[in-house]
DNA sequence: CCTTAATAGTTGCATAGCTAACTTATTTTG
DNA sequence: CAAAATAAGTTAGCTATGCAACTATTAAGG
């Protein structure tokens, strides 16, 4: 009865999705949250916390927690900064870099089987429009 | 760095989206999920949860909590069936009853403010591409 | 019939997300 | 330069969500 909502439908679709990355990073013993956050870092290091937040639409408690997990698992490690006391540079492991190759892969292989059965140029029309939306809303 | 991502644009958006209908349903003391469910039931009352879960695309889980919180509010009632032991019809109080037109004005007001920032064309031709995406990975 | 399957709903446990409020460190400013 | 404002990060407390496993009830099959 929400066909038209885009509430509705965004976070139902969201939902689903969860399901098809979670599937993928299984084998790594990450989340999706997880594994995206790690690709952040992974491309970005060092960064600060708060740049992550910025980079990954969350908010900084989230990123928080996010780091705790990730630093439990041994990916990454929180480096006091010297410039100023209040921040810290975020950095991955070597175990963490050694993964890198694999759950972007993981990421991509998941995205190629979807333009396959949704097209191609569809796919990539309805990922630009979200985020046209997304912009628009900020 | 994932602007061509499905997952990550849809799940990004479905969080800012989520910040315009709280804001929306916040005079009624309802998150958006209790006021979609409660819409949902205001619309097809009597019935099951099973049937609940499955027009919102949520677990029986996940249903079973959102009328528990619902139920505290006095907003629904579970109703044994008489049919089956297994079956609880759910209904919604006079409580609820009184605010049905103002809640989905309420959630109509933002929609109508969206499309007129986003324009309407645009807006619902995104919309309808999210449920061809949906529908294609069920 | 009686045993086995399936179904409706619930409970336990876990994750991700938010806002508000807090601590500590740095900047601004009167 | 001391007091006030700002900024980075954390903590507390809450909601929504899922999967797995459970109970209770009904349906199916031999």
């Amino acid at each position: 009865m929400f066909e038209q909502c885009l509430y509705f439908n965004t976070t139902s679709l969201a939902r689903q999705l969860e399901r098809e990355w979670t599937a993928a990073f299984k084998p790594f013993g990450l989340t999706p949250s997880q594994a995206f956050m790690l690709r952040v870092v992974l491309d970005k290091a060092p960064l600060l916390q708060s740049e992550l937040a910025m980079e990954m639409n969350i908010s900084r408690p989230t990123a928080t927690r996010g780091l705790d997990g990730l630093e439990r698992l041994g990916l990454v490690k929180r480096v006091a900064s010297e410039r100023d006391g209040r921040e810290q540079g975020i950095h991955p492991t070597k175990k963490a870099s050694d993964m890198k190759d694999a759950i972007n892969a993981a990421s991509g292989a998941v995205t190629k089987r979807l333009k396959k059965e949704l097209g191609s140029d569809h796919f990539e029309e309805v990922v630009g429009q979200l985020r046209g939306i997304s912009s628009a809303l900020k």
